[in-house]
DNA sequence: TATTTTAACTTGTAAACACAAGTTAAAATT
DNA sequence: AATTTTAACTTGTGTTTACAAGTTAAAATA
């Protein structure tokens, strides 16, 4: 029987608290109402203000120094690290969030569009993933006008409404997914390779042909079971070292 | 008063059970007796073998989940993944951790020796660091013979009793710190350059001139408050493909 | 026999409680 | 005044209890 489906298929799936308390947390510390080296509200506070009892307010604030926003000591209280800059290229986050948005824009070389695939760079797809095809964008992106990265991302085109539709310019693709899938990179896996330019590098990063190059390809696996992405960037670390958190 | 000194300082700290069970089933792990797939026995079973409350249980769980050793399912149980293979370079974990011990052999090019220190590659020292100086050695890791990393170490010299005359052949720098001094890697900084080999690196390598080269310096973080070491890694990533999990 | 239901597992979430242990500043003592 | 003690915070560890929700295989039903 379809019955459920007809009903409309709404259930909303109720997020648990101590995710809830972890994103509030999140939010004040990205829009620095919480500022670096400020001590977070105790646990107790924590436990009034949200509602909640300590086992919950403590998961929350385990998720928080796992993702580095915060450090905890014992006897002095959660102290606020800032927003993970750098978690970027080489650990979670997306470029934008590596590098702050300053001076940092992007040039949409092949927009968003539906192909089929085979293989993503060095990783082997599933049947499944081969299916349904994925959404293809590249992208240039640049520093002070200095094209630093060329990065191709593909991502499987499964249950992803409207999302080559979406503006890509400017964005985070990790926050982009987060805020409208709900997806969270939970990690993955990359391989780093150092190349000579290739001739369309060359062309994109304006350099001669034996500037070298870093390559990183990377699988990223999600919350969602079974649900990777990936992506393939070349970067011109001359000028700019690439920093990363792990 | 010196009392508590006269006593002997012989304060034994006790570990948390939680970490026990932790190591308990890493170990199980890294040896075999859990191989990849298979179910690890369930939370109540656990609590049962290892006299303690789901919670407890949980907690380790959660930490092996983290580090990448098994992963869960609802309703179904905690799948073991292995010893994450690959956590190496880019992630917490060495060398050895990364390859597997097969064919990777080391060679010390300059034996561990106490050297004073300013900077530590591209990274600024405290006072405290200063002071007390560094461990500083060089080795040259080969897989099936050839020559591939090439990496410089440096660790404060900061109550490490023994450690210059610890044997650094063929271990993993970091489960050495893990099992002499219960140093645990918590995460840490890393910047990556792609250049060109330099005559050291032509040398050790036996490459030529315009070999592109990665250059890995990384900043280790660990349990202990304000300890961190360092390491510049160069790699021929030529054969051998850089890999790693995040 | 094929399908559906149920029951017995599994992990996930959450509360309420107790005590250990590190930190800090006020209070008591020397 | 300088030092020590204490008390009131903080986070860390651990138990107990309860229910929600996903998975699976056996049992009941068609």
């Amino acid at each position: 029987m379809a019955s459920e489906l007809k009903k409309g298929n709404m259930k909303t799936i109720r997020k648990p608290q101590h995710s809830l308390v972890y994103e509030s947390l999140r939010k004040h510390i990205s829009e620095k109402i919480y500022r670096e080296g400020d001590l977070l509200p105790s646990e107790n506070e924590l436990c009034a203000t949200h509602g909640v009892t300590r086992p919950t307010i403590r998961k929350a604030l385990d998720k928080l120094v796992n993702d580095g926003f915060i450090v905890k000591r014992k006897g002095k209280g959660s102290i606020v690290k800032g927003t993970p800059m750098g978690v970027g290229i080489l650990s979670l986050g997306g470029t934008t969030a590596a590098l702050g948005m300053e001076n940092l824009t992007t040039l949409i070389i092949v927009k968003p569009e539906v192909r089929p695939w085979n293989k993503a760079f060095s990783f082997e797809l599933t049947d499944r993933e081969k299916e349904f095809g994925c959404i293809y964008l590249e992208r240039l992106r640049l520093i002070n006008n200095d094209p630093v990265f060329y990065d191709i991302t593909m991502i499987p085109n499964i249950n992803l409404p409207r999302l080559s539709a979406l503006s890509f310019e400017n964005k985070s693709l990790f926050d982009l997914l987060r805020k409208h899938y709900q997806l969270e990179v939970t990690g993955g896996e990359q391989r780093i390779q150092a190349i000579l330019a290739t001739e369309k590098i060359q062309d994109n990063f304006k350099v001669s042909k034996d500037q070298p190059i870093i390559q990183l390809d990377r699988k990223m696996d999600t919350n969602r079971p079974d649900f990777s992405f990936y992506s393939q960037v070349f970067c011109n670390a001359d000028k700019y070292a690439l920093i990363g958190t792990f």
